[in-house]
DNA sequence: GAGTGGTCTAGACCACGTT
DNA sequence: ACGTGGTCTAGACCACTCG
């Protein structure tokens, strides 16, 4: 026997799914059995390594179905290069301003004096098209540099900082603000946790400055446990 | 049957593992199947089952070991390497579990039935000497092979995680565990936010579950503005 | 009632190690 | 030669769903 039975099911299953939409129905277990000329058991065998790996699923009594996935990655290939998430950000406003008026606590947490410039950048997280929280993110403008403006690469990966520099997070029950009401789909006022970050670089300076409002439809509160 | 004979291997096997040390040799199927009055081939499934977990491995033909792993040696480990910054993470305590009582929700975010094994570690997160979080993340066992045991290089970075998958986040208004009460040095029953975080891979399949409670001490809630 | 997946049996042969 | 895991068979009964 050069391959085991059950790899050529799962080869054949994996033609068949490349053939077939999502949540088609593939055969069932005897039926792939007998056409296949081979025992029940091998072939569940192979249906049961697909169905971990979610390129198929059971639903019930009732049959077995391919998975709604975009890629099937091949079964005994190298790494299936999940390139993009379902996460997604949108740049929703950006400016740098000068003494501002409601951003006192945010420069004072930036260590900046009341006449010092400020960057801000406002950015709607969204998981597929639910929209999960607006960030308002703030650093002082001497801090962003063009390049950092033009592609803003490098501050859209605001996990860089988060896991190079020294993080300070903070729970704040508020109102959400009307004018991020409709950018998270929530109706106005609603009670919300912001969430404001801190976070400074390994030498200790004020670098970024960030409150997260939670859309509260998607992060819900629950009650007290 | 009330019980699958399959999933009564399985108790028989974990309760086995548990007297015994790592690496130790389980006996064979066959012996298992004679012993339980039952058919190799019900063994053999439970047995399979348990070495997707983790939980036993095998080597070749010699036969099936107990993984080395299990139960690890609570409390904690050398002091990580405050190298840049003054952040710090303390492994407090790490095990696998099976049949857990309280945590069905967690398993229910990770997808996984009642007797799937779960993996826990509980983290302390310091800046400088000062407490911030105490962080319990979870996941299935079947994800943590013995490289990232052996090293908690790659678990302990989560940001990797956060960066690379999609991640989803719940606040939560809870009393503080007492047992975190002197981890955090805050008096007992303290009200905090808990942070739920839900993070999946980029092909959207379940994979660390994480519960932080902050320090209310130097994450202060404010009053409404 | 017919079809599905879920479980289980009592055998079998193989390739591969150890003794 | 013997024991291990790896594979495979040809049946079986169950609980469940659907028409």
């Amino acid at each position: 026997m050069s391959q085991p039975k059950y790899l050529q099911v799962i080869d054949y299953l994996m033609d068949l799914c490349k053939e077939k939409s999502a949540n088609d129905p593939i055969p069932s277990e005897r039926e792939i059995a007998q056409n296949l000329d081979m025992s029940r058991m091998t072939v569940r065998k192979a249906v049961e390594e697909l169905c971990r790996k979610n390129i198929l699923y059971r639903d019930g009594n009732k049959g077995t179905f391919v998975s709604p996935r975009k890629q099937q990655p091949a079964v005994s290939q190298p790494a299936p290069a999940a390139k993009n998430g379902v996460t997604r950000q949108r740049i929703i406003y950006m400016d740098t301003f000068y003494s501002p008026d409601n951003v006192r606590p945010v420069q004072r947490a930036l260590e900046l004096s009341d006449n010092d410039v400020l960057f801000r950048l406002i950015r709607l997280n969204l998981h597929g098209d639910t929209p999960l929280s607006v960030e308002e993110i703030y650093s002082s403008a001497e801090n962003v540099n063009d390049e950092d403006l033009g592609s803003l690469g490098a501050l859209s990966d605001l996990n860089k900082y988060r896991r190079e520099g020294i993080r300070r997070t903070r729970l704040v029950p508020v109102m959400l603000p009307g004018k991020y009401a409709k950018l998270l789909e929530v109706k106005l006022e609603s009670p919300v946790i912001r969430q404001d970050e801190e976070i400074r670089t390994a030498s200790g300076k004020p670098f970024l400055y960030i409150q997260t409002y939670f859309n509260p439809e998607t992060s819900p509160f629950s009650s007290f446990e």
